[in-house]
DNA sequence: GTATGTGCAAACTTTTTGCACTTCG
DNA sequence: CGAAGTGCAAAAAGTTTGCACATAC
């Protein structure tokens, strides 16, 4: 996914956030970057462009993002947070023996799932989102 | 999920590792708490027990028994972890306004998703394991 | 002009590490 | 006894916070 600059600011526009050069730079780092970044990356990646911006800039505009929804967390079982530009429904592959995440859409996947938990309801619970963890590795 | 002593013993003893209170302690807390505690939680439990256990200690023998296969790690997407004692294939509820995560078993399911992906092979990974991410709410 | 956002540095939280001492087998 | 494990305290890593200054609208 690669959006262009105009795109991130009309995004920016409709959620009410003022239009930064940060704020540009995260988002477009995010999807250029397309591999779950960590802050860290995210960082590494703007100060090209960006020598200044601070790392506390970054984590409050990544909150922002996420609260707004243009941008999503990662569940991860390490104690770094990793961050998704994609918003439309999809999975995670996850290398059993490395960093890497991919995305993983399965639209076939998502209707049988659909299905399934249309009949199938969990007491004492309201279902708004299900996202497959698919662990393994990646051949390669 | 209730182990006895005798049974965790069993259990450290199969992984060659020794038997020291610490790691018993360690172990009944987190099938007593059964509720995905953090590392903190746990020290809060053994704490009453055993008043000298060090915060190190903890992360180590949780690192240990994680890499033994005695318990899991679970993904969120907050940087505190959490643990899982329960070793049988099963899913997680996430709270999406709480910190609840309760577990979610579904032999039915399990049986769906194994069938769909014998045919369906994702190019270039090998799955090993499958969990769902089933985010909502909790109606309590 | 004013509300919002940024930079910086300090603080905080969670986790890791090193090393002397202790314990299990 | 020797290898493995623990306690402690210091440090690392990641994230959050407060406040003065700067910028978007």
């Amino acid at each position: 996914m690669k959006a262009s600059v105009d795109m991130i600011k009309e995004k920016l526009k409709e959620c009410g956030l003022k239009i930064t050069p940060q704020r540009i730079a995260i988002l477009e780092a995010i999807y250029t970057l397309n591999n779950h970044p960590t802050a860290d990356n995210i960082m590494a990646y703007i100060r090209k462009t960006h020598p200044n911006i601070a790392i506390g800039t970054v984590y409050k505009v990544l909150d922002v993002l996420v609260e707004k929804g243009l941008i999503k967390r990662i569940k991860t079982e390490k104690d770094i947070m990793r961050y998704d530009g994609v918003l439309e429904p999809h999975h995670h592959l996850f290398g059993s023996s490395s960093d890497r995440i991919e995305d993983y859409s399965d639209e076939k996947l998502d209707k049988l799932l659909k299905e399934y938990f249309k009949k199938k309801r969990i007491p004492g619970f309201k279902i708004e989102e299900i996202k497959l963890q698919i662990n393994g590795k990646f051949l390669k």
